[in-house]
DNA sequence: ACGTAAGCGAGACGGTACGTCGCGTCTTACC
DNA sequence: GGTAAGACGCGACGTACCGTCTCGCTTACGT
């Protein structure tokens, strides 16, 4: 029978519940009740779907990176070609939908273990760019990859957080991908103003 | 009466403590009962010195910026002349000197919550290095300087989280600083061996 | 339609599943669960047939007190002539048949909710064969029925306790039989060896 | 320092608060917290001192018997001489005046196990009574002692509880003992009104 | 003999209570 | 006045059962 229909529609109130209080009044501070009584479900439920609280923000963070993975996919191998920024412009559309999760995600909540399966997510998809990019167009890299994957995914991170902690956009995704596009493609010291490298 | 060398030792004993613990079995999994006894003290008196365990790893986290500001105030003024990469030299310095702490913080644990308190800290010294640069320089920036300081956070902390999580340093930090200037003056597409804009 | 074929198997099973493990672990200690698993048979199954396990073991009790009343009953008649032994016989082979079921319920198990059902039976008849008697020899009791009633049965109960506790009879039906008559005939006081009253 | 105060208090009242639910709802309807409450102590505390219900009702129990033993003492060694009945003289007042937890043992409450700690103890005193007047009297006993012993603590057991369900004594203690003493000496044939042995 | 009403197995669910652990507060006694 | 030792009221934990409720499958009965 797959899955129980009744058991499909617990889980999504459970997932629900515990972002929206996460959000409210952070991880810690939330109680395995809090989130059955929000979710209007029987606290004994809960335990028959996940272990703790623990283990339902991480299937609740698995379930994201899963979908954000489906929707990299194709953006990553057009990317791979030339350098369009279609991946990050996909994760922030992305971002937008679910927005109050990612916010959870990126604040660290959970002690950051969510955080961390996101940033390793990324750096997965970062590297696989890179090789991709490498093979495909020959060259060598000019600083150590470890380093620049590192350095892509703070970054990344660092936008997003910005991004989805304003309640309406502050710019265009659009907008934002042409500016780290010119950041990537320039680097940072002419995206301050200034012209010629030292 | 500055401090009681009593209370001093006690504090002591238990930020010690914390981190050794957080370190090991994570912020969530510890009772204050366990960083009492790890710290040689008696519950009671760890409710005479901090709040709860969250209110400890916030001055723990407090203790430490300050201690970052005092080494990067210099090393700030000196860089805002030219683009010497002399502050992220130093908090490498200081990663390195306070490694355990930073682990910690950097992960997220307790909820990111002082890992915000680092990232904002960092934004406050980057936005007061560019608004240095550009009076000074009297440069106009080419992108939004929010979504630069952003990224540039990001980055500076992606950097840090992968060099603190070596047991022995991966590379010297006078290198890594090295990289991290290329990739501000050249961008990361040169970085990844290509040559030329698109 | 007497009985469902399947109703008359599930029931016996679950009669003797219960019978079984309260003598082996105790009635409080036993779940629902535990006797339909014993029993071979879904715990809603179980539900449909008794209300919980007090329901079912007030059942099982109930039905043992009738099979002993259709065993009494004749002896009871034939007894009420003269002084034989008969119904105490009787319900000491009815023991031995159903020697389990008489433990626990002799035991008290059920927070003694059966062990009652059993002495008030036992006394209705007790009191049926004193009025029997009475009537029949025109003879008046020498002390208060309702005393005598309560000691003869709490005699007969202690017995039987001792008796069924034993894996394999510790002496004849008929010898016991004929120590309690000798016991009502003659008393405690000769019974212990001296000869005359005080 | 023995016994803080605040302990032995905390114990009576969880003592008193079981008895009387007990004899009010059943041993097997309460809950811990249901006796927590009637005591005005906090659940945690009473695992502090209890393991559980059961652990409680034991000792009740046994600290029952404990003062029965001491004023059954002396009687015993007083009956030991002749046939005075002193000792289930003793009980009964006993019981008069401990008559709410009596009932609640006899009644079987506690899958019966308090009433078989009484029965046992009974049984105890019984054995070295028969004991101590063979010895003194020089007399043989003239049915099996464990029938009799069976026999004779049933009997108790059967009045005391027919004695301790009424409001109030259904008659005088002593003649309760005045009957059964006449039952001793004369057995149930001559009590229910017969005159000669068959 | 066979269609159909029933008994039944499986298991999700809302609940209640369990016994344990940790919280933050407090008191008492030391140094 | 700072600390050690530890009792207390409280609240959440994760577990175990309760009794109820579908939902299909199987089985014995009645026409």
């Amino acid at each position: 029978m797959a899955e129980d229909r009744r058991i499909r529609k617990t889980r999504k109130a459970l997932r629900d519940a515990l972002v929206d209080l996460v959000l409210e009044r952070g991880f810690t501070a939330l109680s395995v009740e809090d989130v059955t009584q929000r979710a209007d479900v029987a606290r004994a439920t809960f335990y028959s779907h996940f272990r703790d609280k623990e283990d339902l923000f991480a299937r609740v963070t698995a379930d994201l990176l899963a979908e954000l993975d489906v929707r990299l996919r194709p953006a990553v191998r057009e990317n791979a070609v030339g350098f369009t920024g279609r991946p990050i412009l996909e994760m922030l559309r992305h971002a937008r939908e679910e927005r109050d999760l990612y916010r959870i995600v990126l604040r660290g909540e959970g002690d950051g273990k969510p955080l961390r399966m996101f940033t390793d997510a990324c750096a997965r998809v970062a590297a696989e760019e890179f090789r991709g990019r490498s093979e495909r167009n020959s060259v060598v890299p000019r600083i150590d990859p470890e380093v620049l994957a590192r350095a892509w995914v703070g970054e990344q991170v660092g936008v997003l957080q910005w991004w989805v902690e304003h309640e309406t956009p502050p710019m265009p995704a659009e907008e934002v991908v042409r500016m780290l596009l010119d950041l990537a493609l320039r680097g940072r010291y002419w995206a301050t103003g200034f012209d010629a490298p030292v």
